[in-house]
DNA sequence: ACAGAATTCTAAGGAACATTAGAACATCAC
DNA sequence: GTGATGTTCTAATGTTCCTTAGAATTCTGT
């Protein structure tokens, strides 16, 4: 057991990194961000049971990074702040700077960033009113309507391979998805550029989007 | 064990949180900011014993958090980018507007900030140049002349007390030690009250200042 | 080459954590 | 009320982590 005077300090001070050390856990907060999941939708959604999944929220509110609400029988989570949110961001960045193991993971799995060449939520807000610039939103109709880039097209990823003649060949799109290892994104941008379209994903997704202007979210 | 798709990539987040769950890593990452140590120096200046101490300093090696070189029998540690500095501060700001355990343990270890009224590196840059404003340095001499603000009195904590007479009584004096939280800076700022001075502690301390502002360092 | 010093590697006991099953606790519909 | 549903609490298992002792490694000085 350590014994230097500031101890409790740093005791303190682990308990974040305690509650950043965990997958589940991290996986949760992804999901919260700038949305409210009841605990059964949390579990479905990380794919991991659903008493762990209550046991690790617990976690999290224990360290003041997520709060809950009682709504009759359910319960549900949400970020304790928007701070939590931005620090995330700042979290995943730093890791990703630091880990060339997860630069590697990510490149499996939602593609090498080089080819598909995201386009941050600075840029996209900047090119918002260029008519050129379609901003296209694939996820799901509820999650478009709880709130979406402005001007954005719905069009869920299962619905986009038969509608692709909806969008304008000469148009750059710009596909996003919730969060910032949401997969469905760089898909559709996979999907578009084979029918010859220009398109990119949105850097960290809708989630990147609201924690970097949510001012403008349109809804 | 979970299960969901994105699992490897959230294991991977999770290395950096990891790192930070500890106590002894969060104090050797504090001491090594900023600074280059052995493993025997870290390990008596933490209070931890050196196979501990190196363990730990391992495991952050393998977060690519530090890095190590060897300097004949001896190997020293420091930080593996200033990046790690700027987050390590971001961190300990987030934990302290979360938690408000830390913020009483803080209180209870250095002193209530109402009371003390930390300068922070920003504000006291900007003062620099303010005659009525004594920068006080109360870290060993050794520390002194390996950096320092510039223009600052080096006065080591055992000594202050006799050359009191050498501070201008008509000054503001800012006091600072090493770290975030060191105490010696407190206890200087409240030894200066009781003999009548005007003093502030600077809010985390050396760290704090080359933080903010490390191209204005003096050596 | 050899002795000595600093650090790391290996191994092991004990503590903390993750996960899940079953019981308990609320709340709603009736 | 009673029963059904969603969540949390308690207990128990296996896993990972912390810490330290002893062996091994690397370098210095002679």
């Amino acid at each position: 057991m350590a014994e230097f005077v500031e101890e409790p300090i740093y005791a303190q001070l682990a308990r974040i990194g305690k509650a950043l050390a965990n997958p589940v856990r991290l996986r949760l907060l992804d999901l919260l961000d700038h949305r409210e999941f009841t605990v059964e939708q949390l579990a479905t959604a990380a794919g991991v049971g659903l008493k762990n999944t209550s046991a690790q929220l617990q976690h999290l509110r224990a360290a003041n990074l997520v709060t809950s609400r009682k709504d009759g029988t359910r319960v549900s989570y949400r970020l304790a702040d928007p701070q939590v949110s931005t620090f995330l961001g700042l979290y995943q960045d730093f890791a990703g700077e630091r880990l060339a193991d997860l630069r590697q993971v990510v490149s499996d799995h939602l593609g090498d960033p080089e080819t598909l060449q995201p386009v941050t939520a600075e840029e996209l807000g900047q090119r918002l009113d260029d008519p050129h610039v379609v901003v296209l939103d694939v996820r799901s109709a509820a999650e478009f309507d709880q709130g979406h880039v402005p001007g954005a097209v719905s069009m869920p990823m299962g619905e986009l391979r038969d509608r692709l003649d909806e969008l304008p060949r000469a148009a750059t799109i710009v596909a996003y998805c919730q969060g910032p290892y949401c997969v469905v994104s760089p898909n559709a941008v996979r999907l578009l550029r084979e029918h010859g379209y220009r398109a990119h994903p949105l850097d960290s997704g809708f989630t990147g989007w609201a924690r970097a202007g949510g001012q403008r979210l349109a809804s």
